[in-house]
DNA sequence: CCCTAATTTCGAAAAGTATCTAAATAGATT
DNA sequence: AATCTATTTAGATACTTTTCGAAATTAGGG
């Protein structure tokens, strides 16, 4: 929980081709795990339960099958931390 | 260089307490070094090699100290990346 | 020049993370 | 129930990162 689970969920480069991926849309476990086939089925269930335990995916079971997809709203909030360092993300204050 | 370093970067607590710091100005080595006080100076030397590999902070020499300031061009690449998980542009001028 | 203060580099230990194979579980279908 | 398929868990190992104390470096001021 909190902003520190999410970075280091993201800091991961696996993890974060996974998160692209389903920037496409869901996909169950077996298809993530085709995608990002240099790593075995067990390792990508390894990655999908650290970006589940930070939030930044929903698993969604049917059938046979376990479904992922991106949760936004964790992003907003890991916006929202970067954004402090910018002068957040809507104002313009400093040039 | 690139996201890669810069996320890993930002995933360590130390680190992200050290760039708050510097969110309130610049600070020499040894006034971050008493700010983050569990750690040793080495240590934090340390992080500040990596937040300086990964650009988000910038040195300055002058006397006998060595000022760190953040680098907010960086920040705003993060924003970018992260950007493109909400349905949220925040696409600007850049770029 | 030497002394001191500020900071980094080195080498090693401890802690944490990613990965694999093999085994276990869960659900659907026969 | 037996089996097939999808996925996770367990246990082990390799790799990476964080941390420290001690030694080295760098710059200024007498």
């Amino acid at each position: 929980m909190g902003i520190a689970e999410t970075m280091k969920a993201i800091a991961d480069r696996q993890r974060r081709r996974i998160l692209l991926l389903l920037k496409g849309g869901r996909r169950s476990a077996g298809e993530i795990a085709s995608y990002v086939s240099d790593l075995s089925a067990a390792t990508v269930s390894y990655h999908l339960s650290v970006l589940k335990k930070a939030r930044l995916i929903r698993e969604e079971r049917q059938k046979n099958h376990i479904y992922y997809e991106l949760n936004a709203s964790v992003f907003e909030q890991l916006l929202l931390w970067v954004g402090q360092f910018t002068g957040e993300a809507h104002e313009e204050e400093n040039l």
